[in-house]
DNA sequence: AAAAATATTTAGACAAATCTAAAATTAATT
DNA sequence: AATTAATTTTAGATTTGTCTAAATATTTTT
């Protein structure tokens, strides 16, 4: 039905456009897949054509309802088999993107339906992310930052924000995973970095930035 | 590494040259690949220069050490998912030859050892065909068609020759999966047609060619 | 061994996806 | 409101993979 660039073009737009409200810019497109913002340009013609998106020259795009289909069901293809990646074939949660990324891209309704089902429906991915259902509707629960806690208080860990291969390897580092308890101790005024305990375990220090990305369910 | 065209046409030249023991023509590939013979030619000329093939104008190709490897590889990437799609996703085999088609050029080399893994070592696919190892080596096992046992001898299905889905279909009709026992009645002298009793149960008349496509362990 | 048929390659074209460099537009700053 | 800076588009190329039609080589038939 449609490439493997126009597909990834459209799950750019998506992702921009879920933080920022406005119209999606030709640059922030090509920052995000990498590539010349002339090459964008290029792109957003075509996906204009086919009215994946609503495009105007030198204003930016949307997705129209039928390129958000497209995108959403992208992102569910990504996240159930980096499900099936981490569950099934017991990779870890760092080294599944690049591998979900040519995934989400194989062609079969069936195929996605069937791998759903044989993995139970599950409805976040191994990053805490939100498995859309096949008709594109999200499950949505209430979750806090890390950063968000007040000293004493503890989280359950539910997600990342933060999807950097660097940065996962950290928190294995650190033995902070989904499900993981984390009770911020100590709240540093200067710069807000915070002491927190692992587990009821390991205590360590982390900075404001990467409590930030720590998405939590309070206990 | 290589494009999903490169290793489709380095394939295409394993299986042709699998039947056929001589050099493989470029006709003979595009009609594989279902493309025209000039495209082939634009690939050959491709593929010689990365030093896959030996080619020389007019006299058709063989393929390298590497170029071997390459296709091999391949051919288990697409056995090893088939296998996936069958045992794990409860497709049936008509199904699956499509999507692995796709599913065979995912670029990982950690996914198809703990794919293999998680399947426990499967030495063949859900046709029968022979799953090459890690180091591209097939397992070899004794093997006859329907059409070469004699009435009254019994033998048990290992796989099929032909993979139409269609054929595929009709085996289906006919309650002949993998693992079906098959015993031969009877053998019409004028065209080879034979009466079989399949599981012992039902009856059924095929033509010699389809008895040809069976393939068989004799008990 | 010619002639005819078949197979293969070359020539020239096209679509898709990318790029760089230059031009045009919009936004920000003085 | 000018000027400058930043963003975006256009123009023109390039690579990859494909095609058709014509030319060439090989094989088969007479
Ligand atoms: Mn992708
Ligand atoms: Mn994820
Ligand atoms: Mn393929
Ligand atoms: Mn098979």
């Amino acid at each position: 039905m449609f490439s493997v660039s126009e597909e990834d073009h459209l799950k750019a737009i998506f992702k921009i456009a879920e933080k920022e409200k406005k119209a999606v810019s030709t640059n922030s497109i090509a920052a995000y897949m990498n590539t010349a913002p002339a090459s964008v340009t290029d792109m957003l013609k075509k996906l204009a054509d086919k009215e994946l998106i609503q495009y105007q020259k030198y204003k930016g795009v949307t997705l129209s309802a039928t390129g958000s289909k497209v995108a959403i069901q992208l992102i569910r293809k990504h996240r159930l088999w980096e499900v099936f990646l981490v569950e099934k074939l017991k990779f870890s949660w760092e080294e599944v993107h690049e591998i979900a990324e040519q995934l989400e891209h194989i062609q079969s309704e069936d195929l996605v339906l069937r791998l759903e089902k044989y993995l139970e429906f599950p409805k976040f991915d191994p990053h805490g992310d939100p498995i859309p259902n096949m008709d594109g509707k999200f499950t949505l629960r209430s979750q806090w930052s890390v950063a968000e806690l007040l000293p004493g208080h503890t989280g359950i860990i539910l997600g990342v924000r933060e999807h950097d291969k660097s940065f996962l390897l950290y928190l294995n580092d650190m033995k902070i995973k989904l499900g993981t308890s984390i009770k911020v101790l100590q709240k540093t005024a200067y710069d807000q970095s915070l002491r927190i305990l692992i587990d009821g375990r390991f205590e360590n220090l982390i900075t404001k930035n990467v409590a930030h990305q720590l998405l939590v369910k309070k206990v």
